[in-house]
DNA sequence: ACGGCTGATACT
DNA sequence: TAGTATCAG
């Protein structure tokens, strides 16, 4: 739910950018004639004529509106164009208003911090490209002016008999004028520019909101549709938010604004200003309880994260009523029609962006026959993800197998062994989350990633196994690191060891190594034949919680030991189809654990033996075998919190890996506290140019 | 037996 | 953690 923060003191620009009825705009742009005629866009139309996922301006004057099926639309505006959604692998495909998005945020980011919040809408930071205009135009900004900023909408503005462009004039020159709002005037010079190039560039019209944190941007950016823009200044919030319904506010459609409708019968947000914060937060929590309190008051102070590319990446689809999957090869063929879009993509984010993704989700919706649990949810599963088509599709096929067994029970396995008619599945979805860039200059490692084709042809070097495993093998016992294991490759370590350094010249340490505090290491041993690097978290004073500071991707390049292992401690086994890692120590807390393996963390394998021969299990059936068991080992096979990372670590890499480190952090939010508003980590975001 | 598909976040 | 729930558009 909502997590409280506080505000800064500092007045920020942040403006909400929001396409206009976006998709049909990207197909007006591929299709010039439906431009100014009634368009929408729909979702297949077998049924009902589709459904609608986005209306254009002249279709809504007929009243058509979204998630209405295509014949209503028909019926309601009898000129209206239906578009379909491109298809693709019997599926809809979105990906052409992806990459449109993509455009327009590599547009929006020339200003500011950029957030990509969503396909079709973007926060910007603005506050310190409205600073610098501010200081180089102190008597005012008339001259700046242009004509789209004039047609701002400026909030609690009087427009006593005045002609309202008059006003905004004159509200743009105040000189005696609040100096935040003369802030965020400057920001609605930049936004209207920024409108205009958008449009310039990519034919696209958005509308924006221009105020002093994101709710009251994201409140106004639709105030005035399409095309224009809406600023809130300092003065005018508490009244424009007073008379607020409060389902309106961001996080309150749903079940928490309900909540405050029937139990404390709030209905607009002024009401939500009699209920003092400790009252709140006994009713909802406390990080909930101070947000209602703060949000009622126009305060928020989430930051705007520097991201301009997705987290996760996902395909999925539907099976509604009749159409329920009802047999395992249904499922199956269904599973690899979305892993093959999900590897696509999974490619293409690899090439365009560096990055990897880390964990392979599976989710589905189901309901059982004759059953009187058949609410009963169908669990999501997850395994870290290899690339290579063909293995994410074996993999969610596992993670469908684990989560079926589970959901029909074992007792039912057991009884009725495939009976296909227990069961029917409504909604099929897989994803790739946990996301990491690979540090710039490793270029190296792309070729490790390839296609599973080329993978078949090529070398076997995919061999590397990333171990990631925490507090096992650090010598204190305490602290972590990560390993890189180079598993019968090809490649001699003394080759990879070259090779990672010409590709990434400075990050070795030099000769002699740095020297090494007695609580914080970096630490860099070369021996002839053991070359030995790692980072070793300082021992933490205070707990022992694990912590295993670098994304994998980062650790891989940066460290690894030779395929003989040299600490004493450790014995390395054979297990399954991957390399384990074990301390004495650890050895005994996983054997009480239940199924907790020592961790391995392998991006991709080859198509090798120990792989094919135990990691998936047949597609029967498989009531009994093992099937997805190995999925479930891996899936508890890795963890690390790069948010731990030890700043004095940190500061003691070369600048470079610093910057990569950091831009490479999981949980921003945690992150976002130690940013310099302005340090520029979208810098390692690069936008993708999508021709 | 239809609002589909895709994403983010917070809790536990 | 992984898995769930909620929210949004």
């Amino acid at each position: 739910m909502p997590v409280a923060k506080p505000e800064s003191s500092d007045a920020r620009v942040i403006a909400h950018i929001d396409m206009d009825c976006f998709y049909v705009q990207v197909e007006q742009r591929k299709q010039p004639n439906l431009r100014g005629q009634p368009t929408a866009v729909v979702q297949y139309n077998s049924w009902k004529g589709g459904g609608l996922i986005a209306v254009g301006y002249e279709a809504r004057k007929f009243g058509v509106k979204r998630s209405m099926r295509g014949d209503e639309a028909k019926k309601i505006c009898p000129e209206i164009q239906l578009v379909q959604v491109p298809v693709a692998r019997g599926k809809a495909d979105l990906s052409v208003y992806r990459n449109a998005g993509s455009e327009v945020i590599s547009i929006l980011s020339r200003k500011g911090r950029c957030e990509r919040a969503s396909i079709d809408e973007v926060y910007l930071d603005l506050t310190e490209a409205a600073e610098t205009m501010l200081a180089e135009h102190p008597n005012g900004i008339l001259e700046l002016t242009d004509e789209e900023a004039l047609k701002s909408h400026v909030l609690g503005l009087h427009l006593d008999g005045l002609n309202a462009r008059d006003c905004v004039r004159e509200w743009f020159l105040m000189n005696d004028g609040d100096h935040r709002d003369k802030l965020l005037a400057c920001g609605a010079l930049i936004v209207a520019e920024l409108r205009l190039e958008v449009l310039k560039e990519t034919e696209f019209t958005c509308s924006a909101g221009i105020a002093h944190n994101k709710m009251l941007a994201k409140l106004t950016s639709g105030m005035h549709k399409p095309a224009q823009q809406t600023v809130v200044p300092f003065s005018s919030v508490k009244k424009f938010l007073e008379p607020l319904h409060i389902k309106k506010m961001k996080q309150l459609g749903g079940k928490l604004g309900t909540s405050l409708e029937t139990e404390l019968g709030v209905s607009t947000v002024g009401d939500l200003l009699q209920f003092s914060e400790e009252n709140l937060q006994e009713r909802y929590g406390r990080n909930t309880g101070t947000w209602l309190w703060n949000i009622a008051r126009g305060i928020c102070g989430e930051e705007v994260e520097g991201r301009l590319l997705p987290k996760s990446h996902g395909s999925g689809k539907t099976f509604p009523g009749p159409q329920a999957l009802k047999t395992l090869s249904s499922v199956q063929k269904w599973l690899n029609e979305l892993c093959e879009e999900l590897s696509e993509r999974l490619q293409s984010d690899l090439e365009q962006n560096k990055r990897i993704a880390h964990t392979l989700t599976l989710h589905a919706s189901a309901y059982k026959l004759n059953d009187s649990e058949s609410l009963k949810k169908f669990p999501s599963k997850s395994c870290p993800l290899r690339y290579g088509t063909t293995k994410i599709q074996e993999d969610s096929l596992s993670l469908f197998h684990t989560g079926l067994r589970e959901y029909i029970g074992i007792y039912n396995v057991k009884a009725k062994g495939s009976n296909q008619h227990e069961w029917a599945i409504t909604g099929l979805s897989v994803s790739a989350s946990k996301i990491v860039a690979i540090p710039s200059g490793t270029n190296s490692i792309m070729k490790y990633f390839h296609n599973e084709d080329q993978n078949c042809t090529s070398r076997k070097e995919s061999d590397y196994v990333f171990t990631n495993d925490a507090a096992s093998l650090s010598s204190s016992g305490h602290g972590s690191l990560v390993q890189l294991h180079l598993a019968g490759s090809e490649l001699e370590p003394g080759e990879v060891e070259a090779k990672t350094q010409q590709d990434m010249p400075g990050l070795y340490p030099k000769e002699n190594g740095t020297e090494v505090s007695k609580d914080s290491v970096f630490g860099t041993k070369f021996t002839d034949n053991q070359p030995l690097s790692f980072f070793q978290m300082k021992e933490q004073k205070e707990s022992l919680k694990e912590e295993i500071l670098l994304p994998p991707s980062l650790a891989g390049v940066q460290s690894w030991v030779g395929s003989k292992p040299t600490q004493s401690k450790m014995e390395f086994v054979e297990e399954g189809s991957g390399l384990s890692v074990k301390s004495g120590k650890q050895k005994r807390k996983f054997d009480t654990e239940k199924r907790t393996t020592p961790s391995i963390l392998r991006f991709f394998h080859s198509n090798d033996e120990a792989s094919s021969s135990s990691d998936i299990g047949a597609t029967t059936d498989g009531c009994k075998g093992n099937l997805g068991e190995d999925v479930l080992r891996r899936s508890n096979s890795w963890n690390y919190k790069s948010d731990e990372i030890d700043p004095v670590v940190l500061n003691e890499l070369p600048p470079e890996i610093q910057a990569e480190v950091r831009a490479s952090l999981l949980q921003p939010q945690t992150q976002a506290k130690t940013v310099k508003r302005g340090s520029s980590i979208v810098h390692y975001f690069l936008p993708t140019k999508n021709s």
